[in-house]
DNA sequence: AATTGATTTAACCATATAGTTAAAACACTT
DNA sequence: AAGTGTTTTAACTATATGGTTAAATCAATT
């Protein structure tokens, strides 16, 4: 073997993310990349043969992290109250890291759509058992919740699309102040929670 | 003049609104825009000179729907409950007679995003007065909504999120079934209303 | 009939890009 | 030193694509 300086792929597969996640897959260069990664076009079809396997290995990882991240979140709490606290506060911690992958996962979801829901499938999320846990929590308390989906959808819809729309936002509300808008954002997983159970349980608990 | 057999330059703006909107700036083909009108190469650019141009074209003209709509609601309207029928209405009314539009601007904002701010700039959208009406009427009502733009972000969210993820609702909650994804859809706003003015108004009304 | 603008045809140019290839250089192991 | 897999270099192919051009055609106006 030769000048493993550091993990290649692994510098190939980071790079690919950034340009992907900035450019989507239409938009983006394999020279890019590669450039990106510090090594030659050349090399990075040794490594992945074609810019659609590249894609896929990125895309299938990236949701992925997505997917892990609720199944934990699901996995560890058993009452919806803290269901809710967790679940909230790791979602908009993880895109807060990452401000571009829901862009990214929702553009190529709209591009491929059978691809996700394939992943999700294989991916061991079991969607009926939260559905169940909601119902259970939720049917005594509340007239406003009639269907645990819509709930679910709510919180999604709460957490993830003030990043989607960042631009829209940040330029209508905050006058384009990028730091007015993240003080905005850091606010944001306390009002969702306070929201929420106050939907659910007709008062803003913790 | 000649066989001008319908208005030629509508055509290609529908057209081109409709590939656009399916495969984005990049991943459209002026070409298959030809196709769609009905017309060739030639007579595409004879008529715009440039993708660019045409995309500009189409997505001031898309966009501008949303905002007029914004404005016409929000102008028509005294009080926030009255608004909060009409917005949540109107718009889920609108996204669903087109449902790729949402994910059509949220993409293209993000490959541009200081080109909006500055048509929303010019559009004559009245951030102020909006905050203002919810900042009235919400002070003395609630604990749960201490901050109007997060209230203004919140309906935002519910009513947009649910058509940009529709792949992954559809997909993990009605098992890809799009009759069941529209049922749910079509009780969105009601679902949205309800559930806005609890939180504002700490009871359900209409 | 002559003019004019709209439209087609079809070839063409320039460029960008995904992907290939072959040879050489490199670093590490044996 | 020989061998092995990695990396570079650099040229190359094939194709897709945005855009152009020139000539012809067509339909309506004058």
């Amino acid at each position: 073997m030769a000048k493993k300086q550091k993990n290649t792929e692994d510098r190939i597969i980071l790079a690919a993310r950034k340009v992907f996640i900035a450019k989507g897959m239409d938009g983006a260069r394999m020279q890019e990349i590669a450039d990106e990664a510090q090594i030659n076009k050349a090399l990075l079809h040794y490594y992945f043969r074609s810019k659609g396997k590249l894609f896929d290995r990125v895309f299938t990882e990236t949701i992925g992290e997505l997917i892990d991240l609720l199944n934990e979140v699901f996995l560890t709490t058993n009452e919806f109250s803290q269901f809710i606290n967790h679940f909230v506060r790791a979602y908009i911690g993880l895109i807060q890291k990452k401000p571009f992958i829901a862009n990214f996962v929702l553009h190529e979801l709209n591009r491929n759509p059978s691809r996700i829901v394939e992943l999700i499938g294989t991916s061991g999320m079991d969607k009926t058992r939260m559905v169940a846990m909601i119902s259970k929590e939720t049917r005594p308390l509340t007239q406003v919740v009639t269907d645990p989906v819509h709930l679910i959808v709510d919180i999604l819809s709460l957490c993830i699309f003030p990043f989607v729309a960042r631009p829209i936002i940040q330029g209508v509300f905050f006058d384009d102040d990028h730091q007015a808008y993240d003080s905005f954002i850091s606010q944001r997983a306390d009002h969702i929670i306070e929201l929420v159970n106050h939907i659910v349980f007709e008062n803003p608990s913790i």
